[in-house]
DNA sequence: TGTACATCAGTGAACGCGCGTTCACTGATGTAC
DNA sequence: TGTACATCAGTGAACGCGCGTTCACTGATGTAC
């Protein structure tokens, strides 16, 4: 279906220019189509991006689901660097789902609290599983997930405006803001 | 001087339509000059924009030094409500400031460590004031203040992202996590 | 004091570009009888 | 089976716009002698 073929070109570009070099000619040159074609398949090119702001959280969602952890507190080790590892491999993709103020977007706490966010609902089982073993007390999970995505993505922000001296320092930094911020919740 | 009338007039374009909106012969008209008078000023359209995020981050310095509260854990309280609140009122100012990625922006840690930053050097004040009273342990007062920092920061970005159904929501949980983050770190 | 000259802030017109979108169209495919 | 017609994905050209920046300039101000 050709909806695909502009969504795969639009993936393409947006990984390679962001999502401010993103433009209709390009992505129709990608697609080798005509940048009209684009036009029967979205209403315009805000609907575009709004496609592409699923892409990437069910791209993320992916990466989510295939965290192979029993443990839930290793589990959720293994999303943090698995959050790392997407915001410094695919900025662009990492930004088109976290950053676009789309439209469609999860909303919190409605959303999530009913587990419209595959992710999130994810998240959240782990968290509870690791009540069980002691962990986080009787905070509820949804704040500790929420807090925990904040941190994550305000350290990315940061490290995106060019606020820390390298990235080694930046990975350093972020592994262990989140150690403690997981553990800070289970006191 | 004609580059501070620029500046001025820089500030108040990027006040109403942000940064993308931020356009030079929009400034131009705004100095009631012609675009090309900033170019006796400034090098280019992104040495404009730097010396916006340095505009950005002495009006936060500004709010931050204007905090009257004596006690040291008050005062950080205090800071935490500023920053909610250039967050909200100033959105586009605030962008400047911490999300550009200007090239003359202070790095971690260095720059701060060394007091580069006047505002970051505030905050570690209270923050060793604060231990003399038991707070804080032993943990380093600079990254108790770059938690806080980055937790604030993704915050108000998921906010801007809309990820938040409102904006007393949004406050609410603002609140809630940052007096949380504080806590965590006087265990 | 008067004149010649250098400096330099600011101007006005234009260049070349890429943008999202409009419009009227082509031509292949499916459907009805 | 053959013909007439509707549907609809994709095209090609063009519109109107705003952008950052270039270039050659004007004209006021300061300086040297």
């Amino acid at each position: 279906m050709t909806r695909d073929t502009i969504l795969t070109a639009a993936r393409a570009v947006l990984d390679r220019e962001g999502v401010p070099g993103l433009t209709v000619r390009k992505v129709a040159a990608r697609a080798k189509l005509s940048p009209m074609a684009m036009y029967r398949h979205f209403a315009d090119k805000s609907a575009l991006l709004d496609a592409l702001m699923d892409d990437g959280l069910a791209t993320w969602g992916k990466i989510v689901s295939s965290i192979s952890a029993e443990d839930p507190m290793a589990w959720l080790e293994e999303l943090i660097e698995a959050y790392l590892n997407f915001a410094l491999t695919k900025p662009h993709r990492f930004d088109a789902a976290f950053m676009l103020p789309a439209p469609s977007a999860r909303q919190f706490p409605d959303d999530f609290a009913v587990g419209r966010s595959p992710v999130m609902a994810m998240v959240i089982l782990r968290i509870d599983q690791a009540k069980s073993n002691g962990w986080f007390g009787n905070k509820p999970a949804l704040d500790v997930a929420l807090s925990l995505a904040a941190l994550a993505q305000g350290l990315v922000s940061m490290h995106r405006a060019n606020r820390f001296s390298s990235e080694a320092q930046f990975k350093t930094i972020y592994r262990t803001a989140l150690r403690h911020c997981i553990e800070s919740y289970s006191v």
